[in-house]
RNA sequence: GCCAGAGUAGCUCAGGGGUAGAGCAGAGGACUCAUAAGCCUUUGGUCGGGGGUUCAAAUCCCUCCUCUGGCACCA
């Protein structure tokens, strides 16, 4: 028994279509996830849906259904999209679940008795369309709120707050103090512009305390404040607490504990809490880096140990937008292209923390040069030659690329450990390429053809075909069908999926393989 | 407005006082095992403008311009 590493990606707001945005946040946590359980680890990844809030009540109302109805419905639409992007979650939260909601309450029922919130009157305004209280600074010159707020409505109402101030010198301090978590030098808040930003956030004001409740009047679709029946949980209070709902869930002593449950048991072969990595979107740094470890801190529980900020995805360099159709729809991708090609370009293309740009020609461009032309060529190349001059037999082993392949998969290695997945990916490049050119090098199409080269062709055809191999171990994690699609075609009936089996070697004399086929089949574009 | 960061080859970016770099794109070549793939060679740049320090500046300083991000919301 052991920590598992506990990597949790944001739970998407379920009043939307899933777009390239999620996708690509998803698929980054699942590459993680696939890296670590192939490095040895035992790994818990949790993904999920927000589905409270005053849009989904209204959304539900507006097509005449029961709001947890209506999420029922759209809860099948994301969790077949997760599987549409072959995630490897190993759990699936809905905040309207029992499991989630009985969490939150526990936990305010907690902070609530020992004295972290209070009661106030606001009068101010707000707005229903962006959930979101405004302030004087909001406020243009001539009095109006931007359009993007919708209707703004004036409102006096009582409501529960959380003292956040006292919060603010400690977080400071340990988010200081936590430069460097592992060998790797990764940071409690990374990239490290992201982690400025927070600190610049903490050091250059007080903290405005955190509205934790909505009158249940204006809103009916929440988890009910335990103390106080006249109100619901505020939607990212709430939506937060997943991080720790679902390990409770499954039995994690530490959170249990923490919330002395009673009706729950500890399972000692369940151990998630404190998270190794939170993936999240840059729009939602605030509530990760700010408010999500002040309320672990006031539960009792220790802080995750990574926040990892990802960018924003643009189309052909302009910001998405439905309303100009300059959107990517990411199920039209995979269905055109398949789902290892869209994983690949999505982590190939963009570094985690900048933002990218998305264009059709550069997606193209990738699939043919690395995808096509590069592994899948190589691949095919080396065992075309393996069938037709060996029948397909495996000769005794030979280590002339051992060197260069053990280099690359030491440079993974330490790449995925650092959560550097575009790095990983451009090192893995550089095996493909030296395989490419082990042939032109190494000529075995010529050896072919004088008997007397016979012992040297075997030594090339061992290097190419154990090369190939090895890439399929180091690719899994990214593109796993096509990395298993590589080993089905090397004849070995087992899944690439553990890193241990990078090792120069492991293919056996004798041994036959499958049949050739393009793994990645080229797409001729029609010329237009 | 304030605070960061960035402006280097057609594109994406690395370099950070001492002869300008990579990948892709472009051009040329030899080959033929392969998904007409791959490999080799190669053309591109007064390093945003101006001023300064220095024997020497893409690199340090000043100034201006432009862009991006954060300061208020959003995967």
């Amino acid at each position: 028994m052991r920590k598992r590493f506990y990597l949790t990606t944001a739970i998407d707001y379920v009043n939307g279509e899933p777009h390239l945005g999620h996708a690509y946040e998803k698929i980054v946590a699942d590459v993680i996830a696939r890296a670590r359980r192939s490095l040895g680890e035992e790994v818990f990844f949790l993904t999920g849906l927000d589905e409270h809030g005053q849009k989904v009540q209204q959304a539900a109302l507006d097509n005449g259904k029961k709001p947890q109805a209506y999420c029922d419905e759209l809860a099948a639409v994301w969790k077949a999209f997760a599987k549409k992007l072959n995630l490897s979650n190993d759990d699936f939260v809905r905040t309207s679940e029992p499991r989630h909601q009985t969490v939150v309450q526990a936990i305010l029922s907690k902070l609530n008795a020992a004295g972290h919130f209070y009661k106030a009157q606001y009068r101010g305004f707000y707005s229903p369309k962006e959930e979101t209280f405004l302030t004087e600074k909001d406020r243009r010159p001539d009095g109006s709120f931007d359009s993007s707020y919708g209707q703004v409505v004036e409102l006096v109402e009582d409501n529960y707050y959380f003292h956040l101030r006292e919060h603010q010198q400690w977080l400071i301090e340990h988010i200081e103090s936590h430069p460097k978590i592992d060998p790797q030098g990764r940071e409690f808040i990374e990239p490290i512009y992201r982690r400025n930003e927070v600190l610049a956030f903490l050091k250059n004001k007080a903290l405005e305390d955190l509205c934790i409740s909505r009158p249940l009047a204006r809103l009916n679709w929440g988890v009910p404040l335990p103390f106080d029946e006249q109100f619901v949980t505020y939607v990212w209070f709430d939506a937060l607490v997943n991080y720790i709902s679902v390990p409770a869930a499954q039995g994690d002593p530490a959170v249990l504990a923490a919330l002395k449950s009673e009706s729950r048991k500890p399972k000692a072969d369940i151990e998630l809490w404190p998270a190794d990595v939170h993936v999240i979107g840059k729009d939602i740094l605030k509530f990760h880096a700010v408010y999500w470890p002040i309320t672990l801190r006031a539960i009792g529980l220790p802080l995750p140990k990574q926040i990892l900020v990802h960018g924003w995805w643009q189309k052909d360099g302009q910001k998405m937008s439905k309303s100009t159709g300059n959107v990517v729809d990411p199920l039209a991708v995979i269905d055109e292209w398949g789902v290892d090609a869209f994983r690949y370009y999505a982590v190939r293309e963009l570094d985690i923390g900048p933002d990218g740009n998305w264009t059709d020609a550069g997606f193209a461009a990738r699939y043919k040069a690395e995808l096509a032309d590069g592994i899948g060529n190589l691949l095919n190349r080396s065992l075309k030659m393996l069938q037709s001059y060996r029948a397909g037999v495996v000769p005794p082993r030979h280590d002339e690329l051992a060197p260069q392949a053990d280099q690359v998969v030491n440079d993974t290695i330490a790449h995925l450990r650092g959560n550097q997945l575009q790095a990983a990916l451009q090192r893995i490049g550089t095996l493909v390429t030296r395989g490419n050119q082990y042939v032109e090098q190494s000529v075995p199409f010529k050896l072919a053809k004088d008997p007397s080269k016979a012992a040297r062709l075997d030594q090339v055809l061992y290097n190419l075909t154990e090369t190939c191999r090895i890439l399929a171990v180091l690719l899994w994690p990214f593109i796993p069908t096509a990395a298993e699609k590589i080993y089905a075609q090397l004849g070995l009936d087992v899944s690439p999926d553990k890193m241990s089996e990078a090792v120069w070697g492991r293919l056996n004399v004798g041994h036959t393989i499958g049949e050739p086929a393009p793994l990645f089949p080229r797409k001729d574009q029609p010329s237009k």
